[in-house]
DNA sequence: TCCATATCTGAACGATGTGCAGATTATTCT
DNA sequence: AGAATAATCTGCACATCGTTCAGATATGGA
């Protein structure tokens, strides 16, 4: 599938797939804010008007972008869990260190597209019932990997119910934070260090 | 000192607090990616080249407008610590909170602000002095207050050195997910609470 | 083969950020 | 006070942008 129409044709044949193609590439490269509908239609080879058949203005293709990134995250956190597979305390320990990681990295590595998603500038609709599954499969990781800390007595119990929520606000916060400058890069690792101790997770 | 310049007037005599004053508020209202740089000197009462004797271009002033809000959310902090002046661990911990809640309330009464701070779209130097001055005020309110809880022998002395770090991430992830739509706005109470229960932060 | 439908083009409109020549006012110097 | 200089602002222009709409072109079913 490339995303240049090919040359002579008037039929795209998979325009809706290679907009948002191009378009998270541009995003990627350029942040959400300088993306252009006319520079997106025109690196696909299409007139600007044809994106209209598919999106009914600039922001529903951003938001079309934006679905895709939550399925991507969700992934990658399920990929990082799949690294440390042992039923103890130690792998579980691993798997929580990993998740927070895994969700850091991906930021760091793409910021415009992280800000793409929990920046708030593009009107995206959280609501949606595509990005609530996505979302909501990323917390059942968050939930898993905590209780199987707390079946392997890894975890303080007075702390446990306000792991997820603690872990997901820590580590979005302290991402978002690096991400955007304001806290230096090496201090992720102490915020996990910190974010493991306060909740009294240790290595048996 | 009126944003309007006197008609019939060629100077304005205030050009450049009138700008920021005008963009402020258009920006409170409408969010900074819909701000029109010729939308405000139109408010201001001033042709739009006007503007660019001011600012070299449109980022720089959001960037100006930017600047004063780090102040703002500095001096809402103050006055947040200064509440509860007591010399004990209640008093501690009440500032402590009062500390988060402010962070909070003010992300949560002007959002469209709050995002221009934090959320990564607009061009803003945070290598500023200015900026980092104030940055670096709300942080040493946040040290001191941590500071007092371990005097008062009320913070888990392990968990002490992460105080700062975790305190930030975590009230700005959670303000900033709340903010955004991703978690419901009651949960930053249960946030809070998490936080001094993992921080150790117990009233005697 | 022909027709209905889906898909895309081309030209147009208003709004935006920005640059530049010159008009207007303020300030400084004599 | 008057003239020269600097500061400030206007008016116009340009390229670009998002968006609309009439019409051209391709596709698929009868």
């Amino acid at each position: 599938m490339s995303l240049l129409k090919p040359r002579g044709t008037y039929h795209h044949g998979n325009l809706e797939a290679a907009l948002i193609g191009a378009a998270t590439e541009m995003v990627r490269a350029n942040g959400a804010e300088h993306l252009s509908l006319r520079a997106v239609a025109a690196e696909v080879g299409v007139s600007p008007s044809a994106a209209y058949h598919y999106y009914p203005d600039k922001d529903c293709l951003i938001f079309g972008v934006g679905k895709e990134l939550f399925e991507n995250l969700a992934d990658l956190q399920e990929a990082a869990l799949a690294q440390f597979p042992g039923k103890n305390a130690k792998a579980a320990r691993s798997r929580f260190r990993a998740l927070g990681r895994a969700y850091f990295d991906w930021a760091d590595s793409e910021p415009n597209l992280f800000r793409l998603m929990f920046g708030g500038f593009c009107s995206i609709d959280f609501a949606d019932a595509q990005i609530k599954r996505q979302e909501s499969r990323a917390w059942n990781l968050l939930c898993s990997c905590l209780d199987d800390l707390q079946e392997y007595g890894a975890i303080d119990p007075i702390v446990r119910p306000y792991g997820e929520i603690l872990s997901w606000s820590t580590v979005h916060g302290a991402t978002s934070l690096i991400v955007e400058g304001h806290i230096p890069k090496d201090s992720f690792e102490s915020v996990l260090d910190g974010l493991e101790l306060s909740l009294g997770i240790r290595q048996s």
